[in-house]
RNA sequence: GGGCCGCUAGCUCAAUUGGCAGAGCAACAGACUCUUAAUCUGUGGGUUGUAGGUUCGAUUCCUACGCGGCUCACCA
């Protein structure tokens, strides 16, 4: 038997002797009055003589995360998933069998206790327990107290135990929370109406990426999940909706990489008679509105927390400094209005070294991609030349937030062209730590240039773009009806986490992040 | 898909030139009525990711495979 087989044999022996005395091992409820983190909230300052004045007794649920047992006295800590409340149990104060159970209580059982605040004499803040009852036993051990879970494929796969053992991943988690909260407030009070369009499309369109294809049997047709759901929501704007967004989840079948997830989370909002100004504005609105939101509610989660009192000083005294400045990895990222505004071009030219010369016509693309290592895509033509050029020199060179305006019109199928230079469109993306992060434009609403649109890509996906968009018939006939002029812009949640919480892979923000299956395979220790 | 790296006890990590696979925590038995990475005494725990190969002998060298990480490619 190995040991873990063993460990987890112990922990049900002790279970299912309580179980035969007539416990109820897993009960149904327990009535409580506060956690852990409610008691910090409230008596976090108090001194030992004001909790004795007040005497409060409460009943506390939690996992047990720590035990220091003094032979006839025991300290525990009693965890709620942010913060601990410790736990002082004396024998003397407890029935037999409650103290019986409590000599028995391993590493991560749950339990509801009642007793007394208190302050010890080391002056912790604690709960002078008078009884105790199982809520839940724990069978297989907890990770190592001090060094946390590391394994990084088990961090992902079993994010159960990765949130037990590293309690800042619970914070990385409360920033994303915190983001999608905040947008949906500042959306909501400018007057946008929050809509659901289908996430299963016959036809994959409004952004150019290879779709998961499914079927519907009853139907017998074949679906695919979408690629953006931009073409449903420019419908709205057709249907009289003048500002609608949607949250929600984007699915596209392409490569894994620390910025990539197959299933990922984006807001798209439209904005009726906005140009592409005004969502400069707001976008540089709303993302400064989410960092100061996410700065405020770090220092009040470090104040609450006693432990967290020596985290990363060097952070605490930027986001003093400027609440605004906020690291990522290695870098500072100021977030001080106005951000830096180049156009794809501007930015070749200047941050990508590249000789004015090389931007005259294909031929000269084409050479300074060949000198590059680069690859030209198939069928390209100066747009798609010059947008591989771009990706090859600047891109990764954006840390500090950049509004790239001025997309060619090749690459860009559904926006709208300059009105001085057609072969450009108003369009625009925000790098942010290197990262595309936003992609907006001013949206094509005339359904005959449209539908030309379309049969631009036909002709590109007959050149060797298999990713090229589709026609969407559908769509033409809807902008025939009218859509009113319209800004509209995406916005990558999940990167936007990452920046605001400071994590280095995309996995880092998604609970549950795609991976292999495991081997087939029992894990150890099942029965 | 390519390149590089990793996979050793439940967890975090060692193991010299190819020579008996170890430690801390956790577990188990015991002591201890103010500890907080509690302390002290003792004990058990391994198909070294999988399958082959080389060798007297493989955690170590070789091959294939699996899973993961980074990176390149891919990907607005």
């Amino acid at each position: 038997m190995s040991e873990l087989e063993q460990q987890i044999l112990n922990r049900r022996r002790k279970r299912d002797a309580l179980a035969e005395a007539g416990v109820p091992v897993y009960p149904n409820r327990f009535l409580y009055d506060l956690e852990a983190s409610d008691i910090h909230a409230r008596w976090g300052t108090a001194s030992a003589d004001d909790l004795a004045a007040e005497d409060v007794t409460l009943r506390v649920p939690g996992r047990i995360t720590a035990i220091r047992n003094q032979g006839k006295v025991v300290f525990a800590d009693l965890h709620d998933g942010r913060t601990k409340v410790q736990l002082f149990v004396r024998k003397n104060d407890l029935a037999e069998d409650v103290w019986a159970l409590v000599s028995d209580l391993d590493l991560g059982d749950i339990v509801g206790t009642a007793g007394t605040l208190m302050r010890t004499r080391m002056g912790e803040l604690s709960l002078k327990v008078t009884d105790v009852t199982l809520l839940t036993k724990a069978l297989r051990p907890m990770p190592e107290k001090w060094s946390g879970l590391k394994d990084v494929e088990t961090r992902y796969r079993q994010r159960y135990v990765d949130l037990l053992a590293n309690p800042d991943v619970r914070r990385v988690f409360e920033v994303r929370a915190r983001v999608m909260r905040g947008i949906r407030r500042f959306l909501d009070d400018r007057g946008f109406l929050e809509v659901e369009t289908p996430m299963m499309q016959s036809l994959a369109g409004g952004a150019v990426a290879r779709p998961f294809k499914t079927h519907h049997n009853a139907l017998d047709i074949d679906l695919y999940l979408r690629i953006a759901p931009e073409l449903y929501l420019k419908r709205l704007l057709v249907g009289g909706m003048p500002r609608v967004y949607e949250i929600n989840r984007n699915f596209r079948n392409e490569g894994i990489s620390t910025r990539h997830n197959p299933e990922f989370t984006m807001l798209e909002f439209y904005w009726a008679y906005a140009d592409h100004d005004a969502l400069i504005e707001l976008t540089e609105e709303l993302i400064v509105g989410l960092a100061e939101d996410v700065a405020k509610a770090g220092d009040t989660t470090q104040a609450e927390e006693v432990d967290k009192a020596e985290a990363d000083e060097a952070d605490d005294q930027d986001r003093q400094a400027d609440p605004l400045v906020i690291p990522y990895g290695d870098h500072r990222i100021d977030l001080n209005r106005p951000w830096r505004r180049l156009t794809v071009k501007e930015a070749v030219l200047t941050l990508g070294g590249v000789e004015e010369a090389a931007l005259a016509d294909e031929a000269s693309l084409r050479a300074a991609l060949a000198v590059r290592h680069a690859e030209a895509p198939p069928g390209a033509g100066y747009g798609k030349l010059l947008m591989a050029l771009f990706e090859e020199t600047v891109e990764d060179q954006l840390i500090q937030p950049t509004f790239i305006t001025e997309f060619p019109t090749e690459v860009s199928p559904l926006a709208k062209q300059k009105p001085d230079d057609p072969d450009f469109t108003e369009r625009f993306e925000l790098y942010l730590g290197g990262m595309e992060v936003a992609n907006a434009f001013s949206e094509l609403n005339d359904p005959d240039t449209q539908a030309d649109r379309f049969r631009q890509q036909l002709a590109a996906r007959d050149a060797g773009d298999d990713e090229a968009h589709r026609f969407d018939h559908d769509y033409v006939r809807a902008l025939e009806f009218g859509m009113p002029p319209a800004g509209g812009e995406g916005i990558g949640i999940d990167r936007l986490v990452m920046l605001l919480a400071d994590q280095p892979s995309i996995r880092d923000v998604i609970l549950f992040p795609l991976l292999r299956p495991e081997a087939t395979g029992e894990d150890n220790g099942a029965t």
